[in-house]
RNA sequence: GGGCGAAUGGCGGAACUGGUAGACGCGUUGGACUCAAAAUCCAAUAGUAGCAAUACUGUGAGAGUUCGAUUCUCUCUUUGCCCA
């Protein structure tokens, strides 16, 4: 018998998809739609294993979906803007665009290898000015809107990519990418008004039902809305300054004020611009980044100005005022009231200058001569050493109490807060969205009209130039605005800003006249299910979600503002890291075992060190490349293996054994299907105690649920399962049975199998196109059933007996079987509990 | 430090609303085939005791609720992720 040639049947079947166009679709109102969605990728180079589990999960769920008669939508494109395209055509010399278009290419091919069932026909990439065009229109229908704004701000500046980043691409006070120290640095940058819609973003995330409730909590933390209140301090001494507003969440120890504190940006610093001292202090500041976490850890240092603040509790308590270097400017008011006993920084802080520090919080079990000593106390407790408050507990009625006594005597109200800060989204970058707004001779803004869409980058130009690239382009700056002589803004929109809406394009990626067409979105919107890596859980996914409520701000036709309605967040794919006696990190090529536990290098047979397993990384060298893999074992044998061994979403672990077994499943499969075409000739009846009906609907059942719940693992299981049964049982089947099954359960497999099922289904004749099948209730249930006797709640036997059966029969039966009986010769039974047709349990003395 | 999750054989992992713990795969062991090996096939595989039938123990630790807990509640330990 023929062995199965994967290379030639995949080969065949993606040539098939490809010019029957298969997958494309249409917006067709009378079929309901089913919008699948994986994150688009970035055209680094070549696909990796992480790619293939992503978009292998999402084509197993477009394929049961398509099968399942739903109009189902499945678009790919390219995240195509960014930096490496940049760095690597600087290294290399090469063009940033012919660097990407080749990448896409590449990997293109290896994505229909995968056998993905991909409408290629919307194939996007957000390079393209075709695509960027777009994007520079929601630009200016935003400023007009006024949620684009221009603002000269202190921004984390990345010395070695020579960028502005996100709050968020700041890691441990490093650059995302670069791993570089982030500096602080004032420019004039663009501005996503996000923070407009903290209220409506946080609200949103209620009806996510289909979301992790893992991200909805990132996101929720991350808009951090807090209630606390303003408090208008009253300051002396001699600058023309009466009052410092401050926003706090601890009113409640007022009573422990000890300092207040200015951030290093607040507008007070412009009496102290000529003072050298302050100019150094401001210099030290400027050396920690801008991120929360930097200021965290950074050492607490202040400037101790000459003015004095009254406690609006007390007005004859005066404390002084420092500028500080923890305090925020985007944060409430860029002040802050020091509690120097009941906050750590403040303590730290306190302790430096040496400032009161009065405890006004006890713990509940400590009496009310509780000092703070060592460190701040900051968790919950009783107010003491503060006048009215004293006895209250805190947080809770201390804090209404502190705001209600502030609002009546016009010292201060009730604030809400919100941690989300607007989002900065001008890069002084060559390979991005040019923005559309240009500055005529007087430095004004100008908006490049409509029509001169789309502000194309220049092409090869010379990108081995310090600072921003576009800023030497000194012809393609030049622009005449209704006659006006105007510079184009030299800056690039941060690539989260491409992948804010793509999934937009997606529903009309041919209207040339605006980013998508009303109707097409109204049907195809929101995404039904959106898949990809947690890392973006709070980026990509927000920015979107502003990008929609962006858009359908004061405009009535737009669609509701979630743009996805299921969100699955996969896990990552995990290799063990090997490293020599040098200490370099050396590739799963590169090694060899015996018996799974000593590695040696195959060069030189030298042992080596066997690492942990961890995310699969360019760096750690622990990659297999899918490519290869597909070589040697195809494209549904990795489907298979990459859903096989994990839950999709926790991290799987790369395993040559697995992956073997998943090429040999393939394999068995194709020699069991040619056995049963072989049986389908056969005529005789067999056994009839072997059901493959009731098997078979019982397998529809649990299939299409597990399939819902996303647990792609089990489904791997069930599909040995069903191989051991049918190789098992294949001579004792009857044929109508079987014939009536097999397609069924070929049918099942489709999608995780699409090649190989393609090729038996040609073995089976059939009329019409295929169908998820659906379970016939009649045949879930046997007419006999298995009944577990229970002693005292622990198992003791089990029992067939008929369906159904009434009680006084049933512990007859019970009491007859051997085991039961033994057990209980000496001993009575005063009471029983039945779980029909599944279990009794008898409680004896 | 705060928030959220996780902990089940040698390993990855199953177990619907509390009701047969360990499905399925890997690995291991034994056997068949072979001159031999690979491949393939068959069988066993939570632990302890026993030739065996079988008995007892067992889902990170300890308590609780229940006729019955991997599942629910509380405390603790370890660990992962996110935020600081």
């Amino acid at each position: 018998m023929d062995r199965y040639n994967f290379k030639s049947i995949e080969e065949k079947w993606q040539k098939f998809w490809d010019k029957n166009k298969t997958f494309k679709s249409k917006k067709d109102f009378s079929k309901k739609k089913f919008y699948c969605l994986e994150m688009f990728p970035y055209p680094s180079g070549k696909i990796h294993m992480g790619h293939v589990r992503n978009y292998t999960i999402g084509d197993v769920l477009a394929r049961f979906k398509k099968l399942q008669n739903f109009n189902v939508l499945h678009p790919m494109g390219w995240d195509s803007f960014g930096m490496p395209a940049e760095n690597a055509a600087r290294e290399n010399n090469l063009d940033p665009k012919e660097w990407t278009e080749k990448n896409i290419s590449t990997m293109k091919t290896q994505l229909k290898r995968l056998g993905l069932s991909i409408d290629w026909d919307r194939e996007i990439s957000t390079c393209s000015p075709n695509y960027y065009k777009h994007q520079q229109l929601f630009f200016l229908e935003l400023y007009d809107k006024g949620l684009v704004y221009r603002k000269e701000n202190y921004v984390n500046w990345d010395p070695v990519d020579q960028t502005v980043l996100a709050n968020e691409q700041v890691i441990d006070g490093k650059g995302w990418r670069s791993g570089a120290q982030v500096e602080r640095k004032k420019l004039n940058q663009w501005f996503f008004n996000i923070s407009k819609f903290s209220e409506q973003l946080l609200n949103g995330l209620d009806n996510l039902e289909e979301w992790p409730n893992k991200v909805k909590t990132m996101q929720k933390n991350w808009i951090g809305k807090s209630f606390g209140c303003e408090i208008n301090f009253k300051v002396e001494g001699d600058l023309p300054v009466k009052n410092i507003k401050c926003f706090t969440t601890r009113p409640d120890t007022l009573f422990g004020f000890s300092f207040l504190a200015l951030s290093i940006d607040h507008p007070l610093t412009k009496y102290f611009e000529k003072d050298s001292e302050f100019q150094n202090f401001k210099d030290k500041c400027s050396k920690t980044g801008t991120t929360e976490e930097s200021i965290a850890q950074a050492e607490k240092i202040g400037f101790k100005t000459n003015l004095q603040a009254l406690n609006p509790m007390d007005p004859k308590i005066k404390v002084p005022v420092f500028f500080a270097n923890f305090v925020l400017m985007d944060y409430g008011f860029g002040a802050v009231f020091g509690c120097p006993a009941h906050d750590q920084r403040d303590f730290e802080f306190a302790k430096k200058y040496k400032l009161d520090i009065k405890t006004v919080v006890r713990p509940k079990d400590r009496s009310n001569d509780f000092q703070v000593k060592d460190e701040a106390f900051i968790d919950d407790g009783v107010m003491i050493n503060s006048s009215f408050l004293d006895g209250l507990e805190t947080p809770g009625e201390a804090i209404e109490k502190s705001i209600e006594h502030l609002t009546k005597n016009n010292l201060g109200n009730k604030k809400i807060n919100f941690r989300l800060k607007d989002w900065g989204i001008s890069r002084q970058r060559y390979w991005g969205c040019p923005i559309p707004i240009a500055y005529n001779e007087k430095g004004n803004i100008v908006k490049v009209p409509k029509e001169m869409l789309p502000i194309k980058l220049p092409e090869k130009i010379n990108l081995n130039t310090k600072g921003n690239p576009l800023d030497h382009q000194k012809k393609w700056k030049e622009i005449i605005i209704n006659g006006e002589k105007c510079n184009l803004d030299t800056d690039t929109l941060d690539t989260f800003v491409d992948s804010s809406w793509y999934f937009l394009r997606f529903c009309s990626p041919e209207n040339n006249e605006y980013g998508f067409d009303k109707e097409d979105i109204k049907y195809w919107m929101p995404v039904d299910q959106y898949i990809g890596g947690v890392e973006h859980a709070i980026l990509h996914l927000l920015y979107s979600r502003f990008f929609m409520q962006a858009l359908g701000f004061e405009n009535q036709n737009f669609i509701s503002p979630e743009p996805f309605q299921g969100l699955f967040t996969q896990g990552m794919v995990c290799h063990e890291t090997y490293k020599d006696e040098n200490n370099k990190w050396l590739s799963p090529d590169e090694v060899f075992t015996d018996n799974g536990k000593d590695f040696f290098k195959i060069k030189d047979k030298k042992k080596i060190l066997v690492g942990p397993s961890e995310s699969m990384s360019k760096s750690k060298r622990n990659i297999i490349d899918p490519e290869k893999i597909m070589d040697q074992f195809g494209a549904d044998s990795v489907r298979f293996f990459i859903l096989s061994d994990s839950p999709p979403e926790k991290d799987v672990q790369w395993s040559d054994q697995g992956m073997i077994a998943s090429y040999k499943f393939v394999q068995k499969f194709w020699l069991l299907h040619k056995k049963i075409i072989n049986e389908f000739k056969n005529k005789r009846r067999r056994n009839e105690n072997v059901n493959l009906t009731i098997y078979t609907n019982k397998l529809i059942e649990k299939f299409t649920l597990s399939l819902e719940k996303f647990n792609m693992n089990v489904l791997i299981a069930y599909l040995h399962e069903t191989y051991n049964f049918l190789n098992k049982e294949i001579n004792n089947l009857d044929i109508k049975d079987l014939k009536e099954n097999y397609l069924k359960i070929l049918i099942l497999m489709f999608p995780i199998l699409p090649h190989l099922i393609s090729e038996c289904l040609i073995d089976i004749k059939r009329d019409s196109e295929i169908s998820w099948p659906l379970p016939q209730k009649e045949f879930l249930e046997e007419k006999y059933v298995n009944i577990v006797i229970q002693i005292n709640g622990k198992k003791k036997s089990l029992i067939k007996i008929e369906k159904d059966v009434d009680e006084n029969k049933l512990l007859e039966n019970v009491k007859k079987d051997k085991k039961v009986s033994n057990f209980l010769e000496k001993k009575s039974v005063f009471k029983h509990i039945i779980v029909k047709n599944k279990l009794i349990n008898l409680i004896v003395k």
